[in-house]
DNA sequence: CGGAGCCTTGAGATTTATCAAGGGTAGTGG
DNA sequence: CCACTACCCTTGATAAATCTCAAGGCTCCG
C-alpha cells in the first residue's frame, strides 16, 4: 500500500475513536451497528452465548483487524462482539468506507483481503473444532494467532503478547478450562512453548505446527490479492 | 427480485451447465477455480482433510446455492467442494458475474445476501461443533436443512429429502458414524423426526429446535437486504 | 489484610470413540 | 434370475478423551 493511501487512512481512523473496557461488549447480538469499525489497539472477540449460558468464542480480532465491514451496517447481527482487553476503536461511515472503496483501489484490495481471510478463518476454525484433539486445537490457536500478530509486526522473535486466559481458550476450543490447562502444561513440558502471565514465547515453531497440523495457506499471509480482485 | 432479473439469471444459467458424479470433487485445495459456479440441482459440500485423513465438512451446497462468488476467484482455495448426489453446475465467468453486480442492483443484492448467509452460518458451525452435545449438533444440522430446502420451495409440509448418509452426518458433526446413529435413533425414539433412505420427517419442529437451541437468524429467512446493502 | 481472579491438581463421572461383527438393500455380472 | 459385492445401518463391549466437582495456592489490587 502506497504512502498515500496509509495517510488517508491515518486521518480516516484519527476521526471517531472509541476506548472499550476489558470485558465489556461493542456490538450485541440483534442490534444494528451504525458504522464500521477498525480494532486499533487492543483484542477483542466475536461469541455467541446460548440460553443456559455456554458461551463461544468464534473469532479472535487482533489490532489491525476491520469488523461490521460494509456488508454488516444493515441486518441485525446474530452474535456479540466483545473486548478482551481494554480496546481502542476508530469508528467510521459506512458511507465513508464506501467512497473509498470507490475511489481507491488499495483500499479496496485491503478490505477486500480482510473479509477473504476472516471467512477463510472461520472455515478453518469450523475445521478445528470438527476434527482436531483438544491438544491439537490449542497448539492450533497459539500457532494462528502467532502469524497474524507477526504479519503486523507484533511480534519479537518469536516472542508475542498473549492476553487470553486459559478461560478464554476454552471458549474458543469448546474444551474446559481445566481441560485446557492440563494441555497447555503438556505443550510446556514438551518445551514447545512457554507462556506465562501475558506473554507467549513459541520455542519451537515447526514442532508446534506440527503438533496443530497447521496450514496457514488460510491466513494468505502473503497478502496477494490481484488487482483485479473487487467486483463491481 | 423482478421478471425481469430472474430472467437474465436463468439465461445466464443456461450458457454452461455441467454435471458432476456423486462423491467427485468439483474444485480441490490448492487449485485457482477460475469461474463462479451455481449449482442447479443436487447437494455438495465443503470439506477440508488432514494428511492422516481426518475430514471435516464445513458446510453443505444446497441446490440455489452459489460458490466461488467474485471474492473467490483469485487465490489459491483452501479447501476442497465436492459432489454429495449427482450434482448439475452452472459455470460463470468472473467478468459476466461482475457485470452483472454492476449493472443490475437486484442480482447484486442477491449476490450479497447469499455471501452474507455464507459467513453467518459458518459462524453457527464454529459454535455448534464448540459448545453444543452430539445430540444438539445433529438436531441443529436437520434444523439447519430443512429451513434452507424450504426457503428455497423444496419442502412438502415437514418432509424434504436429505441424502447425506450418517457417515456424512458424521463428518458435518465431528462425531464418528456410531455415535450418529445412536443419537438418531434416539431422535427418532421421541418422535422427533423420521428418517429413512433419502426423505427425512419433522414431526415435531418446535421440540427439535428445542433440542438443537436453533436460532434462524442467522439464515436471513425473510431475505431482507435494503437497497443500499452494496458499498461501491 | 482481604478479596477477586486466575492457575493448578486430584478423583471420579460422563460422553464419545474404537473395535468388531452382523444384517439389509441395491446394483452388477454371470 | 441368481449370486456377489459394496455400501449403509445397527448393535454390543470396551477404551479413551474430556468434563465435573472440589479444593488450594498464587498474585495483584484496593
Amino acid at each position: 500500500m502506497a504512502d498515500a493511501d496509509r495517510t488517508s487512512i491515518d486521518l480516516l481512523l484519527d476521526q471517531r475513536q472509541r476506548t472499550i473496557a476489558a470485558r465489556r461488549d461493542v456490538v450485541s447480538e440483534g442490534h444494528l451497528p451504525h458504522c464500521v469499525h477498525f480494532l486499533l489497539e487492543g483484542w477483542g472477540c466475536r461469541y455467541r452465548q446460548l440460553r443456559d449460558g455456554r458461551r463461544q468464542i468464534l473469532a479472535l480480532l487482533l489490532p489491525g483487524d476491520m469488523f461490521d465491514a460494509n456488508v454488516q451496517v444493515l441486518a441485525a447481527i446474530d452474535h456479540s462482539i466483545s473486548a478482551i482487553t481494554p480496546m481502542t476503536i476508530a469508528e467510521v461511515a459506512p458511507e465513508t468506507v464506501s467512497d473509498l472503496i470507490r475511489t481507491n483501489p488499495a483500499i479496496a484490495r485491503a478490505i477486500w483481503w480482510n473479509d477473504h481471510v476472516c471467512v477463510a478463518t472461520q472455515r478453518e476454525w469450523t475445521a478445528t473444532l470438527g476434527m482436531r484433539t483438544a491438544r491439537e486445537r490449542i497448539a492450533h490457536l497459539l500457532c494462528e494467532v502467532y502469524f497474524r500478530l507477526r504479519l503486523m509486526g507484533r511480534c519479537v522473535g518469536r516472542t508475542c503478547e498473549f492476553p487470553l486466559t486459559q478461560v478464554d481458550v476454552g471458549e474458543a476450543t469448546g474444551l474446559t478450562p481445566v481441560h485446557v490447562n492440563r494441555m497447555v502444561q503438556e505443550l510446556r513440558r514438551e518445551r514447545l512453548i512457554e507462556w506465562a502471565g501475558r506473554t507467549l514465547t513459541i520455542l519451537d515453531l515447526d514442532g508446534l505446527c506440527e503438533v496443530a497440523q497447521f496450514a496457514p495457506a488460510y491466513l494468505h499471509l502473503d497478502r496477494t490479492v490481484p488487482a483485479d480482485a473487487i467486483a463491481g
